[in-house]
DNA sequence: CGTCTTTGACCTGCGC
DNA sequence: GCGCAGGTCAAAGACG
């Protein structure tokens, strides 16, 4: 474990706020905002220089092509089809009809997977690189991927999960590196990238791609997670109400009988308060 | 010794 | 086709 990264989880977690920015929709690659583009919503998101259109509740162009080569906004619907439960609408979050599914994406027989290879965990090379497997001119399929700011000093935040660092690339127009983990489960596929925004170094871009197929191995100290954690278990198949912490949201709520409504409601919910949470942080 | 990070090389997609 | 930037691989080294 990188205990040199995460010698005070505790202060890290409970005094974080976190949020996310919206979805972008993989038919048009347009950016949405999951606030509906409120006075209030549009100022904290021009103080990192990002402006949404008062009457689309979209980025400007210039705003998305700033931000397209950097970051996923928010959950991106995969283009197996594994979240086309999810209404095409602005202010639908879109992850929360995948959550309904019972893993869809991982559990998916594609062959053109392209995170279907060995995570590396025992140093076992892949069987065949699906780089390799996949035909010329096939494009790149992505899992479902949500991207969270989250204010904090260190760049890798405790989520329940292990991670292994795979990569770190320079990113262009930003002095912050941005890193590459996998999560250290031989069957687990979910990626997440970390960088620190390039407006503001105190806030870390956190992405994560696809689903747990497992659960966490544990909790960090004091049991307390982040909301970026709330939004990674969100992606999985098991969620834990630890992960809201404050928020009553029993187990079996969680499961796929829930109605959609209430549960998008309950999202709402914890959306609404790490906006709040923002809010008080960005006022320091 | 097993696990994890580092880092240069390589691959891929995309715009021009 | 070329160049650029993002993403991934994998060998080497660090660390517990």
């Amino acid at each position: 474990m990188d205990d040199k990264e995460r010698s005070d989880p505790g202060t890290c977690f409970t005094t974080d706020s976190s949020w996310t920015l919206g979805d972008r929709d993989a038919a048009d690659e347009s950016v949405n905002f999951l606030f509906g583009g409120s006075d209030r919503e549009s100022s904290i998101l021009s103080q990192f220089g990002w402006n949404l259109h008062p009457e689309t509740s979209s980025f400007s162009d210039h705003d998305r092509s700033d931000l397209a080569g950097n970051i996923s906004y928010g959950l991106t619907e995969s283009s197996t089809g594994a979240l086309q439960q999810a209404a095409p609408t602005t202010t639908n979050l879109a992850g929360s009809a995948d959550v309904s599914t019972p893993n869809p994406s991982v559990s998916s027989s594609s062959s053109e997977d392209p995170t279907e290879k060995s995570t590396g965990s025992g140093g076992k090379p892949p069987e065949i690189p699906s780089k390799l497997v996949r035909k010329k001119g096939q494009k790149r399929i992505r899992q479902p991927r949500f991207a969270f700011m989250t204010k904090s000093e260190v760049d890798h935040l405790e989520d329940g999960y292990r991670w292994r660092k795979y990569g770190q690339k320079a990113v262009k127009n930003s002095p912050f590196p941005r890193s590459y983990y996998r999560c250290t489960n031989s069957k687990c596929t979910v990626k997440k990238r970390v960088e620190r925004s390039s407006e503001d170094s105190t806030v870390v871009i956190t992405t994560y791609e696809g689903q747990h197929c497992h659960h966490t191995v544990g909790f960090p100290r004091g049991g307390v997670l982040n909301h970026e954690a709330a939004f990674a278990g969100h992606l999985s198949t098991a969620i834990s109400p630890y992960y809201y912490p404050g928020i009553h949201m029993p187990q079996e709520s969680l499961t796929p009988a829930i109605d959609e409504r209430q549960k998008t409601a309950m999202e709402l919910t914890l959306i609404k308060r790490t906006l709040t949470m923002m809010r008080f942080s960005s006022r320091k």
